[in-house]
RNA sequence: CGGGGCGUAGCUCAGCCUGGUAGAGCGCCGCGUUUGGGACGCGGAGGUCGCCGGUUCAAGUCCGGCCGCCCCGACCA
């Protein structure tokens, strides 16, 4: 039992003037965190019980798939991170030691883990392995924000799988992906999983889970049956109305006209029958011009992943050279290859005429210029999957899991003999999660006017006993003997015996957000009962609870709480 | 990295334009009254006004530099 007496909770009424996100603005307020910089907080002790029942979740569910639980050290040689190419990470902190050592804190830790598995694992029969921790990340974040959400350190489990091959890959992966979908069910969040891309960790298969919430910093497009992060979502485009075909592309006069609102204004089309040109230069393939409706924007990860290589936009002199003026430009005679997004219907476009002040309309593809399909918009809201629009939804992501292939083991070494006497590489996978995210996300989608409202399993105490009244009364006493019976019977309990009036208790009570409260006043102590109210929608539950068979009344009603 | 904003008591802020004894509310400490939704009275503690420099008889206030923090965007294994 804890006392709230003796209980380091600084509430404030106030929540502080930087704050913006709902969790920021609420774990601050209800004592969980405080500030010792940007992106540097520290756990006060509800707060830090939030986490810990996070991350016993994340334990027990690990354990569970045989991880092994370990703990690798934050500060590494920054000698393993060459080997792998990622020393040159901007978010990667350096340093050096008293000798000039160079250093590196880790961000992730496949460098360690992968270095450890090649010393140790030999031979196929060592194999497969899954080895996690719970550690502190460094990252030298461009923006931290938004409290808890964003931080420069922060701890995360991340657990590394080891298989012999692909097939032992993807049974690693699965278990993890099942691990994760009893974890996320587990802490009571709303969650989904998402494809997404793979990004510079590479490897061939990623998912993120997704707590949706206002202060999400990603975007998931959603349909039934699909999830999908807006980096990597393919959905089928909304129709657009196009003007009647032409036997031949049209010359018209646009004077000043170089962007789509200004087309569509000067000749009275819809912007989705336009073709927007977004020419761009790869190392592999040079000058590309790349076209998307004029109502959708290209997507950069989907160009990029289409593309197969990195790109950049094409610089002004480029486009001049190889296609036409700036604001002006079209597909029609431009000297580079074409790149058409999927989206593109069949059908008369207007586009630009790569001559100034003029554009092109009745612009058909592959009658007036040649191209190759690629799927390179943003969908957007209202598109179809499966016959389903689908809406487009912030959210926080809260784990992940990737499959590595030999991305670590090939720089580092990690190899295996098989029954062949043969070396292999080892195939890895990574997955996180991050506690602390999930501690907000809860935050921010249950929160209500008056504060937090945690689903039973993240909440720092099970349930809040108050004592009406100062001093040494009969009501506090039957809340301590209440306190301590629940505790008792294996709940644990935060007992408010403070000298303080009872509109502070119930206010501090409802912004720390016990999922229970159970009240003795002078009036339910004449009837032998406690007041009790499930902080979920402020519910009184009629009749209280009995206080000389408590723990059974509160057994049953815990049960039914969400 | 681009744009914007802020830094004065534990918290939220006023004071700065127009230089002249550092303020309010909440919180905190003491005493008393009060006791089912953040009560009231009286008394009190608490400040290198982010830092450095300049102007001035005099700087929280004007000028310059620096530092820190927040927001939007870019970025984000």
């Amino acid at each position: 039992m804890t006392r709230l007496s003796e209980l380091l909770l600084p509430t404030e009424r106030q929540p502080p003037a930087d704050a913006e996100a709902l969790s920021h603005k609420l774990m601050v307020r209800a004592g969980l965190i405080r500030q010792l910089g940007a992106g540097l907080w520290s756990w006060l002790p509800a707060g830090w019980k939030t986490h810990e029942k996070a991350v016993q979740i994340i334990r027990e569910e690990m354990n569970a798939i045989g991880g092994q639980e370990m703990l690798m050290p934050v500060m590494l040689p920054r000698e393993l991170w060459k080997r792998t190419g990622r020393d040159q990470i901007d978010e990667l902190f350096t340093l050096e030691d008293r000798k000039g050592s160079e250093l590196v804190l880790a961000m992730t830790h496949e460098e360690a883990v992968t270095t450890h598995v090649a010393q140790v694992v030999r031979s196929y029969r060592d194999l497969p392995l899954i080895l996690y921790h719970f550690q502190t990340k460094e990252r030298d974040e461009p923006r931290p924000r938004a409290g808890a959400l964003r931080t420069r350190e922060f701890i995360m489990k991340d657990s590394y799988s080891f298989d012999r091959d692909e097939e032992g890959l993807a049974a690693s992966y699965e278990k993890h992906a099942r691990a994760y979908d009893r974890i996320f069910d587990r802490t009571g969040l709303r969650w989904y999983s998402v494809e997404s891309d793979v990004g510079m960790m590479g490897g061939s298969g990623a998912h993120e889970y997704m707590a949706p919430c206002a202060a999400g910093e990603n975007e998931v497009a959603l349909a039934p049956g699909y999830a999908a992060n807006v980096e990597v979502a393919s959905a089928e485009a909304q129709p657009v109305d196009l003007p009647a075909p032409l036997p031949t592309p049209e010359r018209v006069h646009t004077p000043g006209a170089t962007t789509v609102e200004d087309v569509v204004r000067s000749l009275h089309v819809p912007a989705g029958a336009l073709l927007k040109a977004f020419p761009v230069v790869t190392e592999g393939r040079g000058l590309l011009l790349v076209l998307v409706r004029g109502d959708h924007r290209v997507n950069e990860i989907k160009l990029q992943n289409a593309l197969g290589e990195p790109f950049r936009t094409a610089h002004e002199d480029e486009i001049r050279e190889r296609i036409g003026p700036p604001g002006y430009i079209g597909p029609v005679g431009a000297n580079c290859p074409i790149i058409l997004d999927e989206a593109v219907a069949d059908g008369g476009y207007v586009t630009g005429a790569n001559d100034p002040d003029h554009h092109l309309r009745g612009v058909e593809p592959g009658r007036d210029f040649p191209f190759e399909r690629a799927d390179v918009r943003t969908v957007e809201a209202g598109d179809f999957v499966n016959g389903h629009p689908i809406t487009i939804e912030p959210a926080i992501e809260i784990g992940n899991i990737f499959q590595l292939g030999t991305r670590y083991s090939e720089p580092l070494g990690a190899t295996f003999l098989d029954e062949n006497g043969k070396e292999q590489l080892v195939i890895m996978g990574s997955y996180g999660i991050g506690p602390a995210r999930i501690v907000a996300a809860a935050i921010e989608q249950y929160a209500d006017e008056q504060g937090i409202s945690w689903p039973r399993a993240l909440s720092p105490w099970d349930l809040e006993v108050i004592g009406i009244g100062k001093g040494d009364t009969p009501e506090k006493q039957a809340a301590a003997k209440l306190a301590a019976d629940l505790q008792d019977a294996g709940f644990d309990v935060l007992l408010d015996d403070r000298d303080a009036g009872p509109g502070e208790k119930f206010a501090d009570a409802e912004l720390l957000g016990l999922p229970l409260r159970l009240t003795v006043g002078k009036r339910g102590l004449e009837a032998g009962s406690a007041e009790a109210k499930i902080r979920r929608g402020l519910v009184d539950v009629e009749d209280g609870v009995p206080l000389d068979s408590a723990a059974e009344a509160v057994r049953e009603l815990w049960d039914t709480l969400p």
